[in-house]
DNA sequence: AGCACGCCGACT
DNA sequence: GTCGGCGTGCTC
């Protein structure tokens, strides 16, 4: 029997002699949770929720969250002790714990891959490797020379980093004498634990408190006559603290820059006053969303605007979603305001995601301007520091109100009233890449369910699935059909490339209509924006004289050409190569460009309109930390006579001087190999197309280069029939079972070899389809791009309707496959990767 | 995920 | 003979 265990068999006289437990969440890949033990001092202070600091494994020390407190010893093994308590109080709430439990299950990934993501890495902790000297040590005789020197230098500090011992021992190879005393259990190295987070401090001085009343005051400048620069200085300080009149107001002091401005003796005079406690210095946090407010600006809603407000509101009497469909234009984000101030002033939290895209614009100033440092902003593009302020911002009260991207479901909310999810089908809300797969606006839904909150789905292009439960009653419905003012909708026109082609009206990639709209709009001085999903000059290069196309080595895809940056790029593995002057495989010179992206368009415009003022925004030209600001608020001030961009400039974007759009190869859009395609290709065109003309002044143009014109999408984007796009697409979806009328679950078998792979990839399908049945069992297919840094691909997709299948219990089973497959010893190092509700 | 342990090739 | 490659297995 254990040490633990007689603890626990004597402990019947009072409760703090139970030896007490912690479950916690580390931020690791383990589908588990881990037992510690918590010492007697910590464990009055000790609470769910609070971070916790770990030993883990042999030589690390991590932070961790406390899942949960209870007394039963582990079965197994002696558990570890907990080493330090971070927070007095809990940091993460009740509702975030059951999230990330909800979610590890729902996404099929680890809790600990949850905790990775919902926590902001100034939460966790930096470890800085320490070595101490071990006290249990006792065989001095196996060390040699420098081993005990250095071991004497340990005695003598409590501990010390890798750097001091260098500086102690002189010039001799400090990690291999560490790892020689390591080895020989002399030492211990451990991790030196501090809190990343550092606030941003601002110096501010403020008067002693013995001066603050008028008489003490006058007394103190009187005193100050023989010393005028002084005095000066005094005065500085009254002249921006009238504490004259109100005494109170030297508490918050003044910012110590603004007393210093740029003359040193007035900086030496206050050192003077500072030394003679005159004047008191002291630090404040500097809240970071501080500045650059205007009070609150009355919101007044058209009636179009106001009866959907209503709406909204009568509907949530009764439903806990509404989705609001609203055509772009039309002034969502009026209404979205509205109804934030009614529930911030009833005292509840709201939320407010937007695609990453969209956030940098205009609607954040907007939002700005009505609610002021109230309002949170989380966006990836800030610093971690920022991301941990909104954090603790939530838990202080400060922040009631916050905007933010995808991971800003996981804030500490505790009291949430409502959350808006703006541009509701946007794809960006689902997480790719690392687990967890997780679609915000579906996470959104389930935390706003526990919390009692209503949530509001906006959209000008709903998804299938969202008005689909709209249809179905399970959500409300608010249609708003009608442009903000007077705005017009765009007149849409398609362009006929085909035709162009063999009348040779093309010039280069612009039809000739297209060529005419442009130079007529530059000519009327307005704004044009040219959309064309593809970065790069051309997506790839061939030889004319062999077979030859520039390929990636690591993945299967061709290597697109960036003129500007010179050389060869892989979108998938980031793979860079030179531009080979010659052709690699025949020497030929001979070797073209083939297809175009935004950087070839630029090029072009260049060349057809030399005085046109052109900008290209792509993912290339927005990498530098507020390029993409910069090159909005350019365009904004009329600097800019021609966009070109990809997605990005599609969202949110809201420009008075915009009156021609130009979508380039919506053929491409259109004719992506994916049962979404048409429902994409929709929205995508329409809300770009909606950047044209939203201002009353002029009805804007869209002009769509199609080689079929005759598409019914099109049509349907022409006529603005969202409805007759979403009945042909539900019934589609209806036929062939795609959602909402069943789940998706996408496998992704990976390995270096294809036959392993493929092997592996049989071998689910098969043990899934005989117990699920061949019909909902898919594949395994090669996906688009079959080979991805080396590693070949197999998808399998599992299909369940949605009603009479046990999901959980499915889920459960796939969970067995995979991980049966996994231990497998002919199947080593594959690793299958789990997409729930994939896109 | 890290990290250590362990078992096989090219080097002083 | 050792240094170091990364395959395998474990972490309370």
């Amino acid at each position: 029997m254990n040490e633990t265990a007689t603890n626990t068999l004597f402990s019947y006289s009072t409760t703090e002699e139970i030896t007490v437990f912690a479950d916690l969440i580390l931020p690791i890949p383990v589908p588990r949770l881990f037992t510690y033990r918590v010492k007697r001092d910590m464990v009055e202070a000790i609470k769910v929720g609070a971070r916790v600091i770990v030993p883990f494994g042999k030589s690390r020390v991590i932070t961790a969250v406390v899942a949960k407190l209870h007394n039963q010893p582990p079965q197994n093994y002696q558990a570890r002790y907990v080493l330090e308590l971070l927070d007095e109080y809990p940091l993460v709430t009740g509702y975030q714990l059951q999230l990330f439990d909800w979610m590890s299950t729902y996404y099929m990934c680890c809790i600990g891959e949850v905790l990775n993501v919902a926590l902001p890495s100034g939460l966790k902790i930096t470890s800085q490797s320490k070595v101490q000297f071990n006290p249990d040590f006792d065989y001095p005789e196996l060390l040699n020379e420098q081993e005990s020197a250095l071991l004497e230098q340990l005695k003598k500090h409590p501990s010390l980093s890798y750097e001091e011992l260098g500086r102690l021992a002189g010039e001799v190879n400090v990690p291999t004498l560490i790892k020689s005393l390591v080895d020989k259990r002399a030492v211990i190295v451990f991790d030196e634990v501090k809190e990343k987070y550092v606030p941003k401090m601002v110096r501010k001085v403020k008067l002693h408190p013995n001066y603050e009343q008028p008489e003490q005051l006058l007394a103190l400048l009187q005193r100050l006559d023989k010393l005028p620069k002084q005095q000066e200085v005094v005065m500085r300080y009254l002249r921006h603290v009238p504490m004259q009149r109100n005494p109170a107001l030297n508490k918050n002091g003044l910012d110590k820059t603004i007393l210093n401005q740029d003359d040193e003796l007035s900086q030496s005079s206050l050192g003077t006053l500072i030394k003679n406690e005159v004047f008191l210095t002291f630090e404040v946090i500097q809240p970071r969303f501080a500045d650059t407010f205007s009070p609150q600006k009355e919101i007044k809603l058209t009636p179009a605007q106001q009866t959907a407000a209503d709406s909204i509101m009568a509907q949530f009497g009764e439903k806990g979603i509404v989705l609001f469909h609203g055509i772009t234009g039309s002034g969502k984000t009026e209404v979205y305001i509205d109804l934030v101030q009614k529930v911030l002033a009833s005292g509840s939290q709201v939320l407010y995601l937007l695609p990453e895209i969209a956030l940098t614009t205009q609607i954040v100033v907007r939002l700005q301007k009505v609610f002021g440092d109230k309002m949170g902003i989380y966006h990836s593009k800030f610093s971690d520091n920022e991301r941990v302020e909104v954090w603790k911002g939530i838990v202080s009260g400060q922040f009631q109100f916050v905007v933010g991207v995808r991971s800003a479901v996981f804030l500490p909310f505790d009291n949430l009233g409502l959350v808006i999810v703006d541009e509701e089908h946007e794809t960006s809300y689902k997480q790719h890449d690392p687990a967890p797969r997780y679609h915000a606006r579906d996470v959104a839904m389930m935390m706003a369910q526990w919390q009692q909150a209503k949530v509001l789905l906006g959209s000008a292009t709903p998804s299938i699935e969202t008005y689909y439960q709209a249809k179905q009653g399970r959500y409300g419905l608010v249609e708003l059909f009608q442009r903000y003012g007077d705005a017009n909708l765009p007149f849409i026109a398609l362009v006929d490339v085909k035709r162009e082609r063999k009348q040779k009206t093309m010039k280069n990639e612009f039809s000739s209509v297209l060529y005419e709209a442009l130079a007529d709009n530059l000519e009327r001085k307005q704004q044009s924006i040219l959309f064309q999903n593809r970065r790069g000059y051309s997506p790839y290069l061939q030889c004319e004289d062999c077979e030859w196309t520039s390929q990636c080595l690591n993945c299967a895809v061709s290597l697109t050409y960036h003129m500007r940056a010179a050389e060869l790029r892989c979108h998938y593995c980031g793979h860079k190569e030179t531009v080979p002057k010659v052709c690699p495989t025949c020497g030929s010179t001979k070797v073209k460009t083939v297809g175009y992206g935004t950087e070839k368009l630029e090029d072009q415009l260049q060349i057809m309109f030399p005085d046109a003022r052109i900008q290209r925004m792509d993912l290339d030209t927005t990498r530098a930390k507020n390029a993409y600001q910069q090159i909005i608020s350019e365009f904004e001030a009329g600097k800019v006579d021609i966009l070109v961009g990809t997605q990005m400039i599609t969202k949110g974007l809201d420009f008075d001087n915009v009156s021609l759009v130009g979508i380039f190869d919506a053929d491409r859009i259109i004719h992506f190999p994916e049962f979404r395609a048409t429902e994409r290709a929709f929205q995508m065109i329409t809300q770009v197309s909606g950047r044209a003309g939203r201002r009353a002044d002029r009805q804007g143009r869209v002009l769509i280069q199609t080689g079929n014109p005759t598409q019914p999408v099109l049509q349907k984007v022409i006529d603005n029939d969202y409805l007759g796009l979403y009945e042909d697409e539900i019934g589609e979806r209806r036929d062939f079972n795609y959602p909402p009328f069943s789940r998706l679950i996408k496998l992704t078998v990976r390995h270096t070899d294809q036959r392993i792979s493929k092997r592996a990839a049989d071998r689910l399908r098969a043990e899934l389809a005989e117990k699920l049945g061949d019909e909902r069992v898919l594949g395994p297919e090669e996906p688009l791009v079959e080979r991805i840094r080396n590693q070949f691909l197999y998808d399998i997709l599992v299909k369940l309707e949605k009603d009479k299948i046990n999901v959980k219990a499915v889920k459960t089973f796939i969970q067995e496959r995979i991980t049966d497959i996994l231990t497998d010893k002919g199947l080593r190092q594959v690793s299958i990767v789990i997409d729930v509700d994939c896109l």
